[in-house]
DNA sequence: GTACTTGCAAATACTTTGCAGGTAT
DNA sequence: ATACCTGCAAAGTATTTGCAAGTAC
C-alpha cells in the first residue's frame, strides 16, 4: 500500500490511489486507503495536496525534505511541478516574521499553460 | 448578499456566509449562497480559498488587485494573512519560466502560531 | 482468549441540481 | 405569457465511521 504511492510521479487521489491498488488485484476498501493516507500524513510521510476540485489529493514526501509545488491550468486540468529556492526563502521570512513555527506549506498557481494560452 | 461578504474580513465559507444573512434576517437559502458565490467567482470578485479542511472558503475580491494569503494555526485552527512583495514576484517568475499566463495563485501555509507554539 | 487490522456498508459532510412558486417585463 | 430568480428538498460527491470477520500473539 505504501509502496504504490512511493512509486507514483505525483499527487493522486484518494480514489486514484484505490483504483490502482485494486488493478494491481490487491483486494483493498476505499476506507482502508483513506485510513493509511491519514496515518501516513501525520507521520508526514505524504503531504496532502488541495488543488481545489474538492477532491483531496497526497503526494509521498521526498527523503530529504525536498519538495515542489504545483501549477494547474485551468483550462486542460493538466497539473505542473516546479520548485524555486527564492520563493521557499520568502515563504521562511514571512512565516517567521508573524512568529509561525511552519510545519508544512503549500502553494497552487493557477492559470492557462503553453498549450491552452496558444488556443485562447 | 454580495455586501455581506465584502464587509467581511476575511475569508467565509458557505455555511458561515449563509448562518451570517441568516442572522441578519435574511431569508435565503444555503443553494441561493453556492449560486450566487459561484457566479461571484466566475467573475472575479471572489476568491475562492482552500484551506484545507474539505471545505470550501470564500473571500472578496480586493479592487486594485491586492490580495493576501494565509498562514493556518494547526494546533487551534487560527487564521493569519499576510501579503510579500518578494513572494509574489518569485511567483510570477517561477508561473513566466513555465509558460504559464497566471489567473491567480494561492498560497497556505501551515504551522504552530506564537500561542501554541509557546504552550507546546 | 485479547488486541489489532481489514473491507464492506452505512453514515456524514459539503456542494450541486431539480423544481414549484414568485416577480418583473 | 415569458423569462428569470428564489428557497426548499432531493441528489450527488468525497470522506469518515461502525462493525463483523480475520489475523497475530
Amino acid at each position: 500500500v505504501i509502496g504504490y504511492l512511493a512509486e507514483q510521479a505525483c499527487c493522486l487521489s484518494a480514489q486514484e490511489v484505490f483504483d490502482g491498488l485494486r488493478a494491481q488485484g490487491r483486494s483493498i476498501g476505499i476506507a482502508s486507503v483513506y485510513r493509511v493516507l491519514d496515518q501516513l500524513a501525520d507521520l508526514r510521510l505524504v503531504h496532502r495536496v488541495e488543488l481545489g476540485q474538492g477532491v483531496t489529493r497526497f503526494e509521498a514526501a521526498q527523503p530529504g525534505g525536498e519538495h515542489h509545488h504545483h501549477l494547474v491550468c485551468d483550462d486542460c486540468g493538466k497539473v505542473d511541478t516546479f520548485d524555486d529556492a527564492e520563493l521557499e526563502r520568502a515563504l521562511r521570512r514571512v512565516a517567521g516574521s508573524h512568529g509561525y513555527a511552519l510545519d508544512e506549506h503549500e502553494v497552487v498557481l493557477r492559470g492557462s499553460c503553453t498549450d491552452c494560452a496558444a488556443l485562447g
